[in-house]
DNA sequence: CTGAAAGCGCTAACAG
DNA sequence: CTGTTAGCGCTTTCAG
């Protein structure tokens, strides 16, 4: 740490060249002649000059950076997400800005009111769908990831959660059952509003008739709620417990699992099980999990290209690409 | 999108006052009568200001960002951290900038180079320990996270990888065993190089002469590498391979725990297993897995906090902080 | 307490 | 191809 930084002009003084030279050499725009560029690299060098991207986003208006809003960056569905999103965005020259809303609609306020001078765009996945604290608009190129919000007519990239759910339902139907669960959190995101709305039609189709009880609701994201309220729902009789268990992510997965190991219930005998969002230890635990599994990594890279087009084109009609997702079936579910 | 944002001008027009009135009071620094003060909040609030803080970075000569640079997000210990990392710092204001290494340092070096002029401090996990492509220093406040680099003299944030690897080989020589495995990434990184350290320590402490037949390397930080290693490993005699195993992260349990099973061993009986690093799956597993457990939220919290003291006080003496691990003993090391 | 004015380091016209 | 000169929107002296 000598003198601070050499800037623009330090290194066209010691290039012996005027300072808009050194700044198009060192810029990487306009025209420059060879030999003024050689001294302007030799200066640079000598000097070691490093450009400051702070004043170079003050004077072109652009950060080169974009913003992404995860509910949660421990979800691994998120931690894939947003290295879909690095990997998309890298190549282009974009750094990436992360922060987490922990599902709640205010702290995705703040969390966009934060970064929105910070970045040329932004992607977040929605905390709620709807209501007063939906997701503003940040007044700069907006993606949806994972989510979509009521009312709002912008690029987003959602997978087909309610025929990936009633997929996974319907094998369970097939399999012969009938009182078929679901653990789930609170419908606040409008994936999971879309798979309970899929779980819903895969039994209508079927003529079963649900049955509330067979629902463990909890409000969070996370496996502490889903275990609690899975037990719950488990502990009712074996005549009236579900005999199949669909359940709306991983966390809901996790918490299942554990609830079904504490009532010591033997899977797929006393319980099938078909979740959605495939994860890692699904293969890992025995019997192995039949999952609806998405193209996580996909979808955000989809996501990072939609961004990087909408920049370029600012007026281009919106996009909504929609991933389909595919049944894996495993022995969890009796097949 | 009506005319682009209201700057501070606008909004010392509208309220009447001067120019650097207004600014005061937006940017809530110096004095500003309490009369002043309303007159500008209402002037912003009817304009819909909002406060440009790339133009603040540049003139105040501070971003209120720091950047993370880690292996990989994807990594569940890494998104603890960024976790932990961003608990710490954003009730101080800070927005947090995340970059991926890959492990790689040619890319680590280009991450921090992208991210130096955005931030006012960095947090890293270096990938290499040492070498020509050692972590530079980025002119700017850095803490080293989850490992360090040799030569660098600079706040950093580790766990006692070498005594929780001993612990966890000398809990498994306690059960009775001799051939004691490793399965390991390279020891590129310090923290894995440390651990592999407290690995023969333990078997050196015992008697035991360390066996090069027992050690399943593979070069990266994938579960892929690890299955293909440890099968290889494993795949020696009965009376040659190892009766236990001791895993150095997360991915590496994962890779042994799929060979394990494609060969048929029954743990803890065929073979016993202690990992370091806790995930989740580890209690979801049969038999689930006894596991060196880390203070991870708490390295990230610790590593945000650092910094954040380091950027109050650039001069304060170097800090380096070492984290306790405990040994979490679970049914798969045959206790 | 308030006002005027000088930059922060760079991009981007505009002339030459 | 090169040089000059305004700003970008804000913080920060320095006077008043």
């Amino acid at each position: 740490m000598s003198a601070s930084n050499p800037t623009v002009a330090d290194v066209a003084e010691r290039a012996g060249v005027s300072f808009a030279t050194a700044a198009r050499a060192l810029g990487g725009y306009g025209h420059v002649s060879a030999k003024a560029r050689a001294a302007v690299d030799a200066a640079a060098a000598e000097l070691g000059y490093r450009r400051n991207d702070v004043a170079r986003a003050l004077a072109s208006g652009s950060t080169r950076a974009v913003g992404l809003v995860v509910g949660d960056v421990e979800n691994p569905f998120f931690a894939t997400v947003s290295r879909g999103v690095a990997d998309a965005l890298e190549p282009a020259g974009y750094t990436l800005l992360l922060a987490n809303s922990d599902e709640d609609p205010a702290r995705e306020a703040r969390a966009i009111e934060a970064l929105r001078t910070q970045v040329d765009g932004l992607l977040v996945a929605p905390a709620a769908s709807s209501g007063a604290t939906r997701t503003r608009d940040p007044g700069k190129p907006l993606v949806l990831l994972d989510r979509t919000v009521q009312g709002m007519t912008v690029d987003s990239v959602t997978v087909e959660n309610a025929a990936g759910a009633t997929r996974a339902v319907e094998h369970l139907i097939a399999q012969g059952h009938r009182r078929v669960g679901i653990v789930t959190s609170g419908a606040g995101s409008s994936s999971t509003a879309q798979r309970i709305r899929g779980y819903r039609a895969a039994l209508k189709a079927a003529g079963i008739e649900a049955d509330e009880r067979w629902v463990a609701l909890n409000p969070e994201f996370t496996a502490a709620g889903a275990h609690t309220a899975a037990l719950s729902m488990l502990s009712a009789g074996r005549r009236t417990r579900p005999t199949a268990v669909f359940t709306t992510d991983n966390f809901m997965t996790h918490g299942l699992w554990l609830a079904a190991r504490e009532l010591r219930l033997r899977v797929p005998q006393d319980l099938a099980v078909a979740a959605f969002d495939d994860v890692d230890w699904l293969t890992l635990v025995d019997p192995p999990v039949t999952a609806v599994v998405q193209p996580v990594m996909e979808l955000g890279r989809e996501a990072g290209r939609l961004l990087l087009r909408r920049l370029a084109e600012p007026d281009a009609p919106v996009r909504k690409i929609r991933l389909a997702t595919d049944l894996v079936v495993r022995a969890s579910s009796g097949a």
